[in-house]
DNA sequence: CATGGATGCTTGATGTGGTCAAGCAACTCG
DNA sequence: CGAGTTGCTTGACCACATCAAGCATCCATG
């Protein structure tokens, strides 16, 4: 069962199987962030902070309005997951960055993907190197999106 | 460019790079279901209409409560994008079908996503097949989740 | 400088998507 | 028949998405 296949699959099959991967995986970080009381969205952008980032830069992360990060992290901060800080150089930015408790989260976070983990343990060190180089030609192209 | 790579990725950075890509993939079909006036979640619940499905079904293709479902067809409806039919075997039961103007909508929208068509494009039919392989090996891992 | 335009953030209005609890209709099975 | 189950809808409520408006601050140019 393995490559005797002459029939290359279709683009349109490739897109399907990468689309229902891409949701399984935003599955099963939402189910391991809502375990922590956090919605997908939450999660997502405390994953983005591994260092202090201005509102609009999250906003940019996060392909989302302005006004959307107010309140999201409105909300994290108030469970004292992320701090504001006004920006030394700038003072109508401010700053988000995680507290020691919301890196924790996050951390935790990540690794209860046990869906995700144990799906990557299918492949041994050989085909997860081919598996990130196919994938990284893939990546460039998705990201000059308009 | 075959293996010389001594070094393999961390599972870290290959979740990452597969959750780059899910998002780029989500973003380049809400873009494209926008430019139709469709949220991405109407255009997903649209994609899955290959035939008439019941409502019970849908909730559970899309994982989310049966309620829910019942909003978003209401405005798909609105739309002439769908049709509720009653089953002829349980009068219980309400079947959704696709539009011919609903079939029309959503191949275009898979059609427009050029960002991820043109990623794909990157790949000869040897890659594909090869990155088709070894994410089918990824995928039952994924699903068996509670 | 001074002032006009950009930029960064927040607020408010509005629509959609998500949950849960409750309700009704219809099926099923003892 | 009657009790329990299932399928769908409704209503309440919150999160998140957009847009328009507003305010403070920065910056560039005159």
């Amino acid at each position: 069962m393995t490559a005797t296949t002459p029939q290359p699959p279709t683009k349109a099959q490739l897109l399907e199987l990468v689309a229902a991967l891409g949701t399984a995986q935003w599955q099963d970080f939402a189910a391991a962030a809502g375990r922590h009381g956090l919605t997908s969205v939450q999660a997502k952008l405390l994953a983005q902070l591994k260092g202090p980032v201005p509102m609009r830069g999250l906003a940019t992360l996060l392909v989302c309005d302005a006004s959307n990060v107010t309140g999201i992290v409105d909300r994290l901060e108030a469970r004292g997951l992320v701090r504001r800080e006004p920006d030394p150089a700038d003072r109508r930015v401010k700053n988000v960055v995680a507290t020691d408790e919301g890196r924790e989260t996050i951390h935790r976070v990540r690794a209860e993907m046990q869906a995700t983990h144990t799906a990557l343990d299918a492949l041994d060190e050989d085909e997860r190197t081919t598996l990130y180089g196919l994938l990284e030609r893939l990546r460039p192209g998705m990201e000059h999106r308009a």
